[in-house]
Formats: structure tokens, C-alpha cells, sequence
DNA sequence: GTCTATAGTCCGATAGAC
DNA sequence: GTCTATCGGACTATAGAC
């Protein structure tokens, strides 16, 4: 994983091959794909400990009715697996934002944890819909807050943005 | 266009070479690569139009303090565009549903739907932030409607579906 | 239209850990 | 003696270069 990140950082996504970074790692290509899906897969290791996180501080979360607070109660314990690595977080964002293949996979990532959060929703008893609408709503403010952590210097730390984020939204939906 | 969904539902994605693809469409494999940047692409085609008409809504939408209304309106404006092709989005969504990789495109093409939506919010004068936040909730509530539309047949027009999802929406952040 | 690099799969072989 | 990790090589399809 820090062989591919870094010839990603140095070469580019696409000019390297997976050959090289096995090498680097002093493996042979094979081996790599026995430890990845695929090429892409490699950047993403830490996605499964974030949902998991997420899913279970929505677990352990008092019962409640304002079920958004509850997700994103959750996503603030997910943004807490992030907090101490923003260097690392800022350069494995900026590979992705160089590459569409890579901003794909890093969606498909928020989207089955959104679908894991939805289950975990209805499991305490929220409709169908409502779980969807917050699980979808939960991950939006996880990517909005996230951009705005990395991009900015000034912004202050991930949990932060993400209470900001989430109170702009509660602001635009009380129109 | 047409031979790529059939092969698709036919046989699957992966099982279906591009190779077929063409030859049942009456052209060499080169060809095919000639309007289609990948495989995947052949099935997206209609996104362009749609988030050309989504755009065309909101620039075109009067003056107004609410955000979210004025992006919902244009996702309505958009839906029209699938509504009276529901049994071909059905296929299609079948097709997308069984292949992750095609749910990475997918995924895509609404967060670059989004992007515009966005764009679009923030020449008419939106916050960045607000305009993000917006254009998000815009596409998930497209996403979410879209689902129940192909997924239920009682469920109404696709309109309807999109002011339900909207209605609930709204209703998770009055708490 | 031709040619080619690379991603990714399949089959099997080998070696070390417990 | 079983389990797990690595390796080797052949193979196909995608997709880019020219």
C-alpha cells in the first residue's frame, strides 16, 4: 500500500503498473493480486475500518428519534479514524482527484457504506425510506465535510467540519 | 446502444465482449471504441441529456431564497426526461444492479451531475457551501425516487416519487 | 485498420508455519 | 500433515498508440 501510493504520487495512477509496485514491495505481481481485487483496490484498505466504525457507534448510539443526529453522531466517530493522518489523507485525496477511475471506486466506497448505515438504521426501527434518505444524507456530509477538512489549512479539524456541514443542511431544509 | 443492453441482459456485462457488441450492431470492435470511451459507456448515454436539461431547469428557475426547492424542481425537469421509458430504465437498472462496476460509472455520473448542479446554484448567487450541499441532496433524492420508481410499481409517476422522497427529507431535518 | 501494453484470471507448483 | 503464502507461466479482453 505505501509502495503504490507513493509511485501513484510520484508517476501518476496510470503510468504505473502493477508490476512496479509489486516489485517495490518486493513481492511478484501475483502476490499483489492476492491481496487486492484489483489495482485501484490497493488505495483503498482503510475504507472497511471506517465503515465498520460508522456502523458501530450507530449500534451503540442511545435510541432517539432525530435519526440524522444519530448518523451523524457516527460519521464524527468515523472521522475520527482520519483525524491524526491528514498528510497521508491529503496525498491519497490528491491521487484520486487525478484519476476518474479512482474517484469511481472511492463513490462506490461511500455508497455500500451508505447502504451498510441504511441496514443498520432500519435494525433499530426507522422506515425504509427514512433510513435511505439519512444513510445518503449521513455520507454527503462525510464527503463535503472531508473536502473541505483536506482543502483547507484553516478549516479546522474533520469533526468540526462536519458539524458545520450538517448545520448548513438542517439551515437550507428549514425553508 | 440497443445491441449492448440486450447482449448485456442476455448474457451478462462481463460474459459480453465488446467484440459481440459490434458485430451485432454491424460495426468492427474499433468502431465501437470510436463512440465510446470504454465498455462501461455505452449504457450512459442518456445521462449527458439529462443533466443538460437539469442545468437548463435551474438556470431557467425564477429567483428564490430556497435552494432546495429550486434544485428539486429541476430534478423534476429531469425525470420527465426517463418517464416514459420506465420498462427500458428497468432494464437497464437490472443490467447496472448486477455489475458493480457499472454501478462505479453510475455513481460517477451523478457526482459529476452534482458538480454542475452545483456550479450552476453558485452563479446564481448560492454559497459554495449551501451549493454543495444542495446539488448533493438533489441527486440523492433523484437516486433514492429513481429506485422506488423502477422498484415499485404502485409507487406512481417518477415525479411523485421525487416530492415523497423530498417531503421526507425535509421532514428528517424539522427535528 | 493494425499493433501492442497492461489488467486481471486460471491452473498448478512450491515452501514455510503451526 | 494441513494450512497459508508465494511464485511461474500461459492466457484473454480491454483499451490506447499510431
Amino acid at each position: 500500500m505505501r509502495s503504490a501510493l507513493e509511485l501513484f504520487t510520484e508517476q501518476g495512477f496510470e503510468k504505473t503498473t502493477t508490476l512496479e509496485v509489486a516489485e517495490r514491495a518486493g513481492v511478484t505481481e501475483r502476490t499483489f493480486y492476492r491481496y487486492f481485487a484489483d489495482k485501484r483496490e490497493v488505495l483503498f484498505n482503510a475504507s472497511n475500518e471506517l465503515q465498520s466504525v460508522i456502523i458501530a457507534a450507530i449500534d451503540a448510539a442511545p435510541p432517539s428519534t432525530d435519526v440524522l443526529e444519530t448518523v451523524v453522531t457516527a460519521m464524527e466517530a468515523g472521522a475520527a479514524v482520519l483525524e491524526e493522518n491528514r498528510s497521508y489523507s491529503q496525498a491519497r485525496a490528491k491521487v484520486i482527484a487525478a484519476n476518474p477511475s479512482l474517484q469511481e471506486r472511492e463513490l462506490l466506497k461511500f455508497s455500500t457504506m451508505s447502504a451498510a448505515t441504511s441496514a443498520a438504521l432500519r435494525a433499530r426501527g426507522v422506515s425504509p425510506l427514512a433510513a435511505d434518505i439519512s444513510a445518503e444524507s449521513g455520507a454527503t456530509i462525510f464527503k463535503i465535510a472531508f473536502e473541505t477538512w483536506i482543502g483547507d489549512d484553516s478549516a479546522g479539524t474533520f469533526a468540526h467540519c462536519i458539524r458545520t456541514t450538517y448545520n448548513e443542511l438542517r439551515a437550507l431544509a428549514q425553508n
